[in-house]
DNA sequence: ATTCGAATTGACAGCGCTGTCAATTTGCGT
DNA sequence: ACGCAAATTGACAGCGCTGTCAATTCGAAT
């Protein structure tokens, strides 16, 4: 029956003479191990295809190799482009990704620590500050990493990383003033779900308010951000106030629909309106103009989550001069649409 | 120093004076629980606030409620959507999905499924019938349901559900010639590495030939597959042959960046120049004019899986009229491009 | 040679849970 | 009230690995 069966630490010892506990030592890559010893177990190793069984590992040390993550969503490309930053790090390593998606439900996502928890992961990262009690109860009871990324306004638990949505509201919000527009509008989606968003948002009304511009008019719709529906908002918002000569958008997908949209309908960009959106998205760069847009570094999101784990981890103890909070960098792209 | 450990089965056990057995099948929901017995425990569990530790479960009953999902690419939309239709059952579930990420690179591919196996997973599904020989074996002997996804064409090792990709290429040659094109060319990217877009490819172009319209030109970029690059190729083919009437791309993206190019430069679409995508991607839509196309069921995928291998493991032994390979349907938009 | 500390290896006892099978209790027909 | 099968609960022995500490070996200094 053993034959058929995986083989464990105890097959690689017998056939090599030695005791688990070295060849534990060898596959891990301990100190102290003679070459020879080395060696001797590697060829056994090879010999019976040996791999650990990595659940019994984690339950006798008690951390697992697992890194738990969980975003929003799927289908905005913000969220795979920061777990493919992640992955990009940790395959190098020997922590793997256990995956969580909240659907921008909180009750949900507490659901989804619980469970995630439950797997002992060596760190968590979530996206947002923006917890149930329970949820917020049970990371910070965690003992491991607890990383709260995507965003850089707020107060994190352990550790956070991520972009100030409020500077970007803040930044947009001074660039069109200083381009010189006077009736400015905003689109949203998601029903403005991702918290990040109002954050922005906010930000960039009081931001136009305090230039003596207030926001003329904003359209926050209930879909998920897409191109068709830029296309629709837009329409709508030229349709009902003819006045708005600027509109920011909650996301690129949004902008590039509504800039097809104007170029179709033979509506002047930036003249007769312009636009702008957020996030930087590929697909900004294939548009006909050039789009203004704020650039937000999703995948070094991704990378700068998985090192800030790692360090944590294999940490030298409360060591590097990493902060608790690190804001990562923003940058405006300035288009030809504004 | 137990008061800041998590609870363990024991500890329930002992508040509430049974055995551990009996709060583990509680936990379970193991029939042969007096109610009595199920109330006592759950409202001790509550009490304590008792998590079961998943990872010593999965080593005691040799197998992990984890799914290892391998894909191979997240910039390229069509990954997260399966993962999100996978994710979608999932949740509703005590599976979690492990991720890997393969990059199109098949030894690192296997290195994922070596990895991700030591995890003793309860099922593994990985992009594509094309893996290392070393990949396949492992595959082979591994016990759990092993899922091939994306693609109809081919052996499953175990099980396999995806869309005909030949299919895909027979349908659109079809078409274009049906539509009356008779200089027909092929734009793809990401060096063809996917197998699953060679296969389509290569049954476009001898359907093609079956029909009398032999491919008039071939390019195959090395970049990643988005509008920039269709715009690009577009242009690339326009000038180098004037000739071509019809063009194919690989993705919808690169078809909406090829749209764009034409359309800002004056270039009639379909009467100089007709173009159809495959995948039927959002952006589509939101196109100036109706992109025909190619769509496939990419959360239907997901979601398909995870109900093929929920129904494999909680499996009434070997069992319903599930089939081994399953080919889920493609649909031809036929838009205004073509 | 001898000694002592450092380097290397091993014994043992779990990690927290579940499979197996045995023990006990319960319910029901007569 | 009795007997028997079914329902309920428990004891025990691991799952495959690692932490801890003890035992052994080695090397260099004396």
């Amino acid at each position: 029956m053993r034959s058929f069966a995986r083989p464990t630490l105890k097959d690689v010892a017998h056939l090599c003479g030695v005791s688990e506990i070295t060849v534990s030592r060898v596959m891990r890559g301990a100190p102290n191990i003679s070459e020879k010893m080395r060696l001797k177990v590697e060829s056994a190793v090879e010999q019976l295809n040996y791999a650990p069984n990595r659940l019994a590992g984690a339950l006798a040390s008690r951390t697992s190799d697992l890194l738990a993550v969980i975003v929003p969503s799927m289908t905005h490309s913000v969220f795979p482009e920061v777990l493919d930053g992640i992955d990009s790090v940790l395959s190098q390593t020997r922590y793997r990704t256990v995956l969580g998606i909240s659907h921008y439900d909180l009750e949900h996502e507490a659901a989804l620590v619980h469970d995630l928890l439950s797997w002992n992961p060596a760190g968590i990262a979530v996206a947002g500050f923006e917890h149930t009690s329970g949820a917020s109860d049970a990371l910070s009871k965690f003992e491991n990493p607890v990383m709260e990324i995507m965003d850089a306004d707020g107060d994190p638990i352990d550790l956070s990383l991520g972009v100030s949505h409020s500077q970007a509201g803040h930044m947009m919000a001074e660039h069109l003033v200083e381009r010189g527009y006077e009736n400015i509008g905003y689109i949203g989606a998601w029903n403005e779900r991702p918290s990040r968003s109002v954050k922005r948002r906010i930000a960039f009304e009081n931001r136009l308010a305090e230039l003596g511009k207030p926001l003329r008019c904003r359209i926050i719709r209930e879909e998920d951000s897409s191109m068709l529906l830029g296309r629709e908002a837009c329409a709508q918002v030229m349709e009902a106030h003819p006045e708005v000569d600027a509109l920011f958008f909650a996301n690129d997908d949004l902008v590039a629909g509504a800039l097809l949209y104007c170029l179709s309908k033979g509506i002047s960009v930036p003249d007769q309106i312009a636009l702008a959106g957020f996030n930087g998205l590929p697909l900004t760069e294939a548009m006909p103009m050039k789009v203004t847009t704020i650039k937000t570094p999703r995948y070094e999101m991704g990378v700068a989550t998985a090192e800030l784990f790692l360090d944590k981890v294999s940490g030298s103890t409360e060591n590097t001069g990493l902060s608790r909070k690190l804001s990562m960098p923003l940058e405006l792209l300035h288009g030809e649409t504004t």
